[in-house]
DNA sequence: GCATCATTTCTCCAATTCCCGAAGTATCGT
DNA sequence: ACGATACTTCGGGAATTGGAGAAATGATGC
């Protein structure tokens, strides 16, 4: 585990992003397939699966594939940078992770053809209630940017 | 101490630079004016000031005016995101940073005035040796960027 | 083989970053 | 008051980033 200034930077700089920081704090607790990840960010795939193949590139995540999902979880503690857990930890004080760690209990419990059968709607599924959180629509999209 | 998504992604963002890590693992060893710091990385005063100027706002360090000079020092551990420490540490193993902290302890025992006297030249000062660090030759320069 | 679905890669555009030199500010010494 | 000096802010140009949709990839099931 080479420890630069380089290195160093390109890994605090990929974290350095909501989205992104957004995304392990989810995998903390266990690994999560890109379907899973897209539903609960409310992003477009790609944008997920951008986000996710940088942290990949940093070395903070790994991947496994298994028919046709692939499942991203963090990288193994022996590999991974004794700050990242301390950068992690503290962010369950997050409302949004709060409230991401909610849905990931519901959603851990809905089994992967059946959430992606009911179009990975986290409302059809009742996981987020009234509020239509509806496929990303483009006002929602507009304010986030 | 607030802990959020976004207040530790703007803190990760701007610690993801090399010269930004760089001026931090300087300053982990004690304050250093911008005079100092500049003639350390060899940058255009403008761009440490710059990048000093980022590192205040995202509360990483504060300064202090003494004179014509301003002296920059990492915030207080009371103040200080728990994992700065951790990613500052092993950087101890980069050999820039090692490079660097040999300059210090020299350029440390020199006052400013003489420091400032001598053009802020560290191989006038006997602080780099053969190599002609002169002041930032455009080719130098073009290579790093 | 072929359609389908999850994911990745590509293409494009807008926005941001990075760095410098120039211009502005503030403080010191005279 | 004046010039010199340490630093900050401004202006601008090159490079990078973030994000979306479209197209490509790869695995599944018929």
């Amino acid at each position: 585990m080479p420890v630069s200034i380089p290195a160093t930077a390109a890994q605090l700089k990929v974290l350095g992003h909501p989205v992104r920081l957004r995304l392990l704090a989810a995998l903390a607790a266990g690994e999560l397939c890109v379907c899973q990840l897209t539903a609960l960010l409310d992003l477009a795939t790609s944008t997920a699966s951008e986000h996710l193949a940088e942290l990949r590139a940093a070395g903070l995540v790994t991947e496994r594939k298994e028919g046709r999902w692939v499942h991203y979880r963090l990288v193994d503690p022996a590999a991974r940078p004794k700050w990242l857990d301390e950068v992690l930890a503290p962010l369950a004080r997050d409302p949004q992770v709060a409230e991401d760690r909610r849905r990931l209990r519901a959603l851990r419990a809905i089994p992967l053809e059946e959430f992606c059968r009911a179009d990975r709607d986290l409302g059809r599924l009742g996981i987020v209630k009234p509020a239509r959180r509806t496929p990303r629509s483009a006002a929602a999209r507009r304010v986030t940017r």
